[in-house]
DNA sequence: CTAATGATGAACT
DNA sequence: GTTCATCATTAGG
């Protein structure tokens, strides 16, 4: 496993194993999406760093009808069918927004979804944005890590090697990852394509 | 359980 | 251009 080491710099400057865009392409979508589980997604503004530890995600691919790629390119998805290792954000139900890395290979529409973090660091920050102050709360779904991170559809395209939005590596041991099928959706709905860390307490249901 | 809330895309004229 | 069903959700009761 190739990663870039990135010299990031906060009020404390620190070095730090930064995901790069090799990790992202050289996985298929299925494997990928349990590949991100236990890495650390960053986000930084303006207002400050936030950070949490990937607990939950589903995958969706090309020839799954319940992607949104899956009738073809549209401007909205237009993203998805870049290059992996960039960020897909969209507005669902018109007020809430979700967020996905796209991946798998260039063109064919794919992506996984973050549905769930960890909060690690930025807490405060957090808590802020959710206006809430209950700690499982704050990044259990994937419309509330988007705010919680202070992410929105800004955030579209962009690579997730930037300075102010990237993933950590993480260590993670396979027997810890429950699959299951996924939430919210209609169309293939049998597909087990959702992953989860066992017994984890952030993620959005069991 | 259900309302809130609006962009998206497809199917029409 | 207009209409309309759909939607990878959440908070509140």
């Amino acid at each position: 496993m190739r990663f870039c080491i990135a010299l990031i710099w906060k009020s404390t400057s620190r070095i730090l194993k930064m995901l790069d865009l090799d990790f992202y392409q050289k996985y298929d979508t299925l494997t990928l999406a349990q590949k991100l589980l236990g890495c650390t997604l960053v986000h930084r503004t303006k207002d400050g760093l936030t950070a949490g530890k990937i607990v939950e995600t589903e995958a969706y691919l090309y020839n799954d009808p319940a992607c949104h790629a899956f009738k073809g390119k549209t401007p909205r998805t237009a993203p998805m069918f870049e290059a992996a290792g960039i960020a897909y954000v969209y507005l669902i139900y018109g007020m809430y927004e979700c967020f996905n890395i796209v991946s798998g290979e260039k063109n064919r529409g794919e992506a996984v979804l973050i549905r769930a973090l960890e909060p690690r660091e930025g807490i405060d920050l957090m808590m802020e944005r959710r206006k809430t102050n209950q700690l499982r709360n704050l990044c259990s779904g994937p419309a509330k890590l988007v705010l919680a991170m202070g992410m929105n559809r800004s955030n579209n395209f962009q690579p997730m090697v930037s300075e102010t939005l990237y993933c950590e590596e993480g260590e993670l041991n396979k027997s810890e990852i429950i699959q299951t099928t996924r939430i919210g959706i209609t169309q293939a709905a049998n597909l087990p394509y959702r992953f989860y860390l066992k017994d984890n307490r952030f993620v959005s249901r069991v």
